[in-house]
DNA sequence: ATGTCTCAGGGACTGAGA
């Protein structure tokens, strides 16, 4: 089983780009970020003739979750819950649901999530980003005592630690890097999670996200802000993880890339 | 380099958000 969340920066624009992953990479879940799509626009009949379940959420012009579910591995998504039920917002950057699988095995629970990008440290956004970050993580509590089997998985904008940085020293205490949100993500992970991306070895310099300007992505001046959170059940049950920048490489891409894990489902 | 991309409004370009 391959989980795999991708920020795509516009589903309209980018659905070719999420077509070809489909199809090259198989994942059985994928998370996206920024649709950018109301509900009305969302591309069910293009997805589902691709193989998968399509749950959603959109919002015009910002923001917006979705969920694709092989649906040759697992049942229709059931328990759908859009936003957090604790922390009532105008914005949509939550969808979670649980997964059934079509054969033998336990059910998962997966949470897509558009952490607010918090613009700069001492604005009323990064001010909103923190009280966000308060409030999922009392209700991920919830959640992974109910499931067992719990992913949370997502553009966190926050990357973990320094080596998680192009340049640690150009990004100290900038937005996606301050102590105040990693703090923030480290108590979200002390429900129970693991940055599943660490569970191994893995290349240095490894990102998953650079900025448009700059030519940063051909610098490789990124961050590593899009996580895949695993329960310890999933964690114990992770066979490989890793990022596809090839996504990156196309005309007209995401400024995101795909990272993804591959789990035994058992 | 204030460097790019996307979206809405309006019907060419500007501003916001990231």
């Amino acid at each position: 089983m391959k989980l795999a969340s991708w920020n795509v920066n516009s589903l309209r624009v980018r659905l070719p780009h999420v077509l070809d992953w489909l199809g090259s990479a198989r994942p059985s879940v994928l998370g996206i970020q920024e649709t950018k799509l109301t509900d009305d626009k969302f591309p069910s009949s293009e997805l589902q003739a691709a193989g998968y379940h399509v749950v959603f959420a959109g919002q015009p012009t910002y923001n917006g979750v979705a969920l694709l579910v092989d649906a040759s591995i697992f049942q229709a998504p059931s328990d759908i819950q859009v936003n957090n039920p604790l922390f009532p917002d105008d914005q949509i950057r939550l969808v979670t649901a649980t997964l059934t699988p079509v054969a033998q095995g336990v059910a998962i629970r997966v949470i897509c999530a558009y952490v607010p990008n918090g613009s700069e440290v001492g604005s009323d956004k990064y001010a909103y980003k923190l009280r966000w970050l308060d409030a999922l993580a009392v209700w991920v509590r919830a959640e992974a005592q109910r499931h067992p089997a719990l992913a949370v998985m997502g553009d966190f904008n926050i990357a973990p630690e320094d080596r998680d940085v192009h340049d640690p020293e150009a990004w100290r205490e900038k937005v996606l890097c301050s102590s105040a949100e990693r703090e923030r993500l480290q108590t979200l992970c002390a429900c129970g999670l693991t940055d599943a991306f660490r569970l191994a070895e893995q290349p240095a310099n490894l990102y998953s996200w650079w900025d448009y300007r700059e030519a940063a992505f051909r610098r490789n001046r990124g961050l590593r802000i899009d996580l895949i959170l695993l329960s310890q059940a999933l964690a114990n049950a992770c066979r490989g993880s890793g990022i596809d920048t090839a996504p990156r490489k196309l005309e007209r891409p995401s400024d995101h890339a795909p990272v993804w894990v591959e789990c035994a489902l058992g």
